[in-house]
DNA sequence: TTCAATAGACTGACCAGTCAGTTTATGACT
DNA sequence: AGTCATAAACTGACTGGTCAGTCTATTGAA
């Protein structure tokens, strides 16, 4: 009586459900891309049926923004603790790349996901939003570092936007190319840039 | 009797018809990016039958990948033209990321086209190589701009990096964010660099 | 008894690619 | 010049398969 899982099934709370979901979700998509995914792998990696994945949500565009959005989140709140008050500001600029170069290279499938996500019209608004956010925080940083003198006086967003385009650069790269070695670069870049940036 | 379009249409030889398919690819995949842009898309602005197409071509991949190279050949072909010998080099450097996007931007379609490419597997290849052609063109420059004292000593491979990165970059933001001026942020972004590589 | 939640067979649209047949060009041999 | 064989170029209806999303029925919980 407890658990007959062959058949049915106990009706589980929202949040319970959306989780699994979402978890099988990153899991295929982390796999195949958001294209070759199709909603029956969710069916079949979740355990459950199509019609409970619509049930909790509209749409497969609605599933990968959900983990868009929840990655998003984890990854600033990620960033915004290495800045401690403890840390040289340039280390909590530096490192913010870096988390993002570890975190989407550690799944290349999800690097997948997310290029394919920004051909994806109904991504822009997110992905705009998500690179603003980089960028102000990312400028606040850079505009905290000048004030203290930890580093020469330099146009902050021309900076961040560069900051920005290095690490992505970086990744768009190594996605593609099995040979290059992507954090070999990355001690090299900082360097050219202390070079021009750090006083 | 020299042109009776309607009903049949004289045979042409392989070039001609290969360049009106190309024409007509590049016209779709522009609108609609690879994925929206269907075959059918394809017959319809050709105006040739969905036969002929694939008389002409193995598949909808190989008419993008000819596009492609096409586009790659003539990008390179630009910026080679730009080292001239008279052009200072970093003018040269800093000219091959400002074509690239100017170019791209001049053809959003077509920037999302390249995006949707950069996470189509059989695509990889045909991008590494053209990354390693593009690290390698500015490693070279970059050398040659250091030999000359033109610029600081600092490890070519890492700045090459950078460089494509930023470039790269600025096009992915200005792709999804339409309030995000690339050329705006692009004299200060050489100038942060001739802030720190330029002698 | 009511309804949120679950199930999975089904629908309708689409799409890359095929195929059997037609038309035109070529050129060889009268 | 006329005829005909052969190949190259072309046509568009059709196929097989896929996939996002729907529908109706059923189950569990309160």
């Amino acid at each position: 009586m407890t658990s007959d899982s062959s058949r049915t099934r106990a009706h589980e709370p929202r949040e319970v459900r959306r989780a699994q979901i979402l978890e099988a979700a990153f899991q295929c998509f982390s796999e195949s891309g958001y294209h070759a995914a199709s909603m029956n792998d969710l069916v079949r990696a979740s355990g459950l049926s199509k019609g409970s994945l619509y049930w909790h949500f509209e749409s497969k565009e609605q599933v990968f923004l959900a983990l868009f959005d929840a990655f998003a989140d984890d990854y600033f709140a990620s960033w915004q603790a290495l800045d401690d008050g403890q840390r040289p500001l340039f280390e909590v600029i530096a490192g913010g790349n870096e988390l993002a170069i570890r975190r989407l290279l550690a799944q290349p499938g999800m690097m997948r996901a997310w290029i394919e996500f920004l051909a994806h019209p109904a991504a822009r608004d997110r992905l705009a939003v998500l690179y603003r956010r980089c960028r102000e925080l990312l400028e606040d940083l850079l505009e905290r570092a000048m004030e203290r003198g930890e580093m020469k006086r330099l146009p902050s967003a021309a900076v961040s936007t560069l900051l920005i385009g290095a690490a992505e650069g970086i990744l768009l790269q190594a996605s593609v190319d099995p040979e290059f070695d992507p954090l070999a670069h990355w001690p090299g870049v900082l360097l050219a840039l202390e070079g021009g940036l750090v006083a």
